[in-house]
RNA sequence: GGGCGAUUAGCUCAGCUGGUUUAGAGCAUCUGCCUUACAAGCAGAGGGUCGGCGGUUCGAAUCCGUCAUCGCCCACCA
């Protein structure tokens, strides 16, 4: 066979894909074995893959393959989002492009174009996810508007509303004025802003004097209907009971006390406007005061305003301050800082206002899902989210759940014409609902008008895990009760309110359990500069080139060489090339052995010696992997098995059982070496899926749609920790050689005699004669004068050297180590003479203080024999 | 303003409930090798007073306090 001597990932990759999908292999039903679920996180659904999912997929794609090997059914669900703000901003985007606003269509039109869109653009990125080996079950992909996940949907509003946990009503909510819908409190983020305190003069009814509200937003002061001064404010005493002009507009409103009021900021006068800020509000509430909306909800100023009537808001906060300079009621401005609260999606201050909307009650919700988290029966990777979990659950307030968007789910309510509404999950059941309410039984369906609202796009991702099996629509089926609760959740810390908070809610609401039995928190992608991955910063690279170029799975293990859980990872393409060579080294790792050549001959000593140790490297180190896996902890699992492959295996076990060059091997080596590259492909294959493929199928004869994918995984064996042991010296001698004939500039194909001084294990003699390749192990008491010598442990190893040796040298390197060890001593010894040492420390612990003194006086022993013959 | 987490070799990180000779790994670096699997390689080597200061202890990278720097989350100070 000949094989290129480079990795050729491209012609490769696309091979074994379509082979897993021709043979079903990512398929699940279920069955007899135990089930192991992953839901994927779904991305929007008109989205690109980016380097974030990269992170994401390939951790859950490791996971699934592994669990798969494990014997399990493994069952990952793919799917999209509807991500209904998003989408529809970038449907309204593309429609201004062809000149088309959206208040021109219709809601039916509007959502031909939407469909269209998703069409069109949907689904590009589960494609991408082909390019880098995700084994999902494609036949069940998903998508969060598909029939039955809006069924589900409805039903679970319809239910809630039912059980008295939805509502609807006016409340002060996140306006967004942009994409004119309200939000949810955790769709604002805040950021600092520069901006400017402006002190306003309010002029005291029947008086000369005013009082000073410093405030940054003067704009909003055409709704001011109170000034609210702290009773207890010792500067501020003389404005109670007064009455107060409202700057420009002269309204006279009324000095209220209320120690909401901080005293020490600005002038201990706050103007209160409750249409348009929430603590206002509240004060609104509380002494009854007037709400005049001022805005639109465009953010222009209304008409209730009077003034400035249709202006945006931020022009009208810059030309209020030139008009109150003239009118000599602007006292100063300073420069000031604050956090502005501004919608995720469309990046504008959003305007609090006062709106009908519907809300989900959480307290319920909350109670059910907070302890099984904090109790460990869910587990977060890694634990510290718990906290972040904790403190939100237990400061949970309502979430509003409309949005004034149409691509999403329509709110199942129905208003009646003489007032009122029903919830139900049909029209036709509206209407029935109607007519029961109502006793109208002439009311036919036109007569009813959806809610036009639809509902936040985590409506319906909270409950994918339920909904992914139809166990909403359709409780207790065969599906979900194999499937649920999944197993493993891999998702970002950025989402965990958003969505995995509200899926252990939805989990325990809806199917009296987890949704997941763990969590796994990746981190967040950034570039080797340590700044997040940005189009606008260009530096994110496009992970379909990065496959292009190192492969599927050399980006795979890039991605995974540095990520552990709740990390992030600091990208950087020479990852990818250290993933590259991985693979190159593999594959040539396979050349070599598939060029060897089997004759019916005696087994060699040292391969006998050699397969002995691997074995029991091999066995320790799937259970170190195992170990790890438990643990979560993939790229140390990772870099564990790199190093068994590269070090061990490699550069060790297969340098001690090749041939001379050209001579065969013996049939019982052949075959061992061909099992543990086997078992190595094996632990390999979720990490790299498809060189692991290519490989394991060209090792032995495999029969047609068998695949590695499917293979068990090794098994842990016997570990014999003496051979390991016994084996690590040898290593040492032979790097003990190597080092010598560096230093020495002796060729690699000189062999040389390897002298012992004092006691030597023998068993791997054979091992040292050809790693070293030595033409004699003599067992000596005395060496050569003309020797160079190491230590290893505490026995001295010497090689005769003729005339290469160079005494002065030679002596200053074992007067060093004299030095050393001399140093070493004396720090044992200090512990041993301290008494309190002695009598507190833990009886092996002293032992091995006692130990280090023994084996360090015996090298300085032999040391300084050494040095006295070489310097006679 | 609260809370959480970090700070260990040039870089990215391990180091669990204090005591495995002198704190580890991978990458990078340096030296020697185009040795018949692989230069995307082989062999070898160097590199850290564990952010600063104090404390507890026979003993501290590890526990406590404090300061500094960085990051994240939450919060209604206009």
């Amino acid at each position: 066979m000949e094989l290129a001597k480079n990795y050729n990932p491209a012609e490769i990759e696309a091979k074994w894909y379509q082979y897993w999908l021709d043979n079903k292999l990512f398929a699940s039903k279920p069955d007899a074995r135990e089930p192991y679920t992953v839901v994927i996180p779904p991305p929007n659904v008109t989205g690109v893959l980016h380097m974030g999912h990269m992170l994401n997929n390939t951790i859950q794609d490791i996971l699934v393959r592994r669990a798969r090997m494990m014997g399990k059914n493994a069952c990952w669900v793919p799917g999209t989002d509807h991500a209904s703000i998003a989408t529809e901003a970038k449907v309204v985007a593309r429609l201004a492009d062809q000149g088309i606003s959206k208040n021109e269509l219709t809601r039916e039109e509007f959502l031909k174009h939407a469909w269209a869109w998703t069409e069109e653009h949907g689904g590009i990125i589960l494609k991408q996810l082909r390019k880098l080996g995700a084994s999902c079950d494609w036949d069940r992909t998903a998508f969060t508007m598909d029939d039955l996940r809006s069924q589900s949907v409805l039903k679970v509003f319809c239910d809630l509303y039912n059980k008295g946990l939805i509502y609807r009503g006016v409340r002060m909510v996140n306006w967004d004025p942009k994409a004119l819908t309200a939000l949810s409190d955790e769709e604002v983020i805040y950021q600092e802003q520069t901006g400017k305190l402006y002190y306003l003069r309010y002029r005291i009814e029947g008086e000369d004097g005013y009082a000073v509200v410093a405030t940054t937003r003067p704009e909003t002061i055409m709704g001011d209907t109170a000034m609210c001064i702290n009773p207890n404010d010792p500067k501020n005493q003389h404005l109670k009971g007064k009455k107060v002009i409202v700057p420009l507009v002269n309204r006279v409103i009324p000095v209220i006390e209320d120690d909401y009021v901080d005293i020490e900021f600005g002038t201990g006068c706050l103007k209160v406007t409750p249409a348009h800020d929430v603590n206002d509000y509240m004060l609104g509430e509380k002494y009854g005061l007037q709400t005049i909306d001022i805005f639109n909800d465009n953010g222009t100023i209304s008409e209730a305003a009077g003034l400035y009537v249709g202006m945006d808001r931020f022009d009208v906060r810059e030309q209020i301050e030139k008009d109150l300079a003239q009118a000599g009621l602007l006292e100063k401005v300073e420069a000031y800082t604050n956090k502005v609260g501004c919608s995720e999606r469309t990046k504008v201050p959003i305007e609090p206002k006062l709106s009908m909307q519907w809300f989900l009650k959480m307290e319920h919700l909350a109670q059910i899902a907070l302890e099984p988290v904090m109790k460990d029966e869910l587990k977060f990777y890694p634990a510290k989210y718990k906290n972040t979990y904790r403190h939100w659950m237990e400061n949970i307030k309502d979430w509003c759940i409309s949005r004034q968007l149409w691509w999403g789910h329509r709110i199942p309510a129905y208003f009646l014409p003489q007032g009122g509404f029903v919830v139900a999950e049909t029209a036709e059941e509206a209407l029935q609902k109607a007519i029961e309410k109502t006793g109208n039984t002439a009311l036919t369906l036109n007569d009813l008008r959806q809610d036009s609202d639809c509902l936040d796009t985590w409506f319906s991702s909270w409950l994918w895990p339920i909904s992914l099996f139809d166990g909403i629509n359709n409780p207790g089926n065969e599906e979900i009760n194999y499937y649920y609760p999944t197993a493993d959740l891999v998702t970002g810390p950025d989402i965990i309110f958003f969505w995995v908070a509200r899926m252990i809610m939805a989990g325990y609401e809806y199917q009296g359990t987890m949704p997941f039995k763990n969590v796994y928190f990746t981190g967040i992608v950034r570039d080797n500069l340590g700044r997040k991955m940005s189009k606008s910063l260009g530096n994110s690279p496009d992970p379909l080139d990065l496959i292009e170029r190192f492969g599927a799975d050399g980006v795979r293990m890039g991605m995974m060489l540095s990520a552990p859980a709740g990390n992030d990872i600091l990208f950087d393409e020479s990852l990818c090339e250290q993933g590259r060579n991985f693979n190159n080294k593999i594959w040539n790792a396979f050349r070599l052995v598939k060029g060897w050549t089997v004759a019916d001959i005696e087994q060699p000593e040292s391969a006998k010696r050699a397969i002995g140790w691997f074995e029991s490297r091999l066995n320790q180190t799937v259970a170190e992997i195992n170990d790890l896996f438990d643990k979560y902890r993939l790229s140390e699992a990772l870099m564990a098995v790199y190093k068994l492959f590269w070090d061990d295996f490699s550069s060790w076990y297969l340098e001690m059982v090749k041939p001379a060059y050209q001579q065969p091997m013996d049939a019982a080596t052949y075959a061992k070496t061909l099992d543990f590259f086997d078992a190595l492909l094996r632990v390999l294959h979720p990490f790299m899926p498809f060189i692991t493929e290519e490989l394991w199928q060209a090792l032995k004869e495999r029969s047609a749609g068998e695949s590695i994918m499917v293979a068990l995984m090794p098994q842990v064996g016997v570990v014999n920790e003496e051979v390991i042991a016994s084996f690590q010296k040898t290593q040492e001698i032979v790097a003990g050689i190597r080092t010598l004939r560096l230093q020495k500039n002796i060729p690699n194909k000189d062999s040389l005699v390897l002298q012992v001084l004092g006691q030597h294990n023998a068993v791997n003699d054979s091992l040292l004669v050809k790693m070293g390749n030595l033409s004699a192990i003599e067992s000596v008491s005395e060496k050569e004068a003309t020797a160079m010598s190491f230590m290893v442990g505490a026995t001295e190893y010497a090689i005769p050297m003729a005339d290469r040796i160079d005494v002065a040298a030679e002596l200053k390197k074992m007067n060093d180590e004299v030095a050393y060890f001399e140093k070493f001593l004396q720090q044992v010894m200090g512990k041993l003479n301290n008494e309190r040492f002695v009598a507190n420390a833990k009886p092996e612990i002293v032992e091995k203080e006692r130990k280090k003194k023994a084996d360090a006086e015996q090298k300085l022993a032999v040391l300084r024999e050494s040095i006295a013959k070489l310097s006679r």
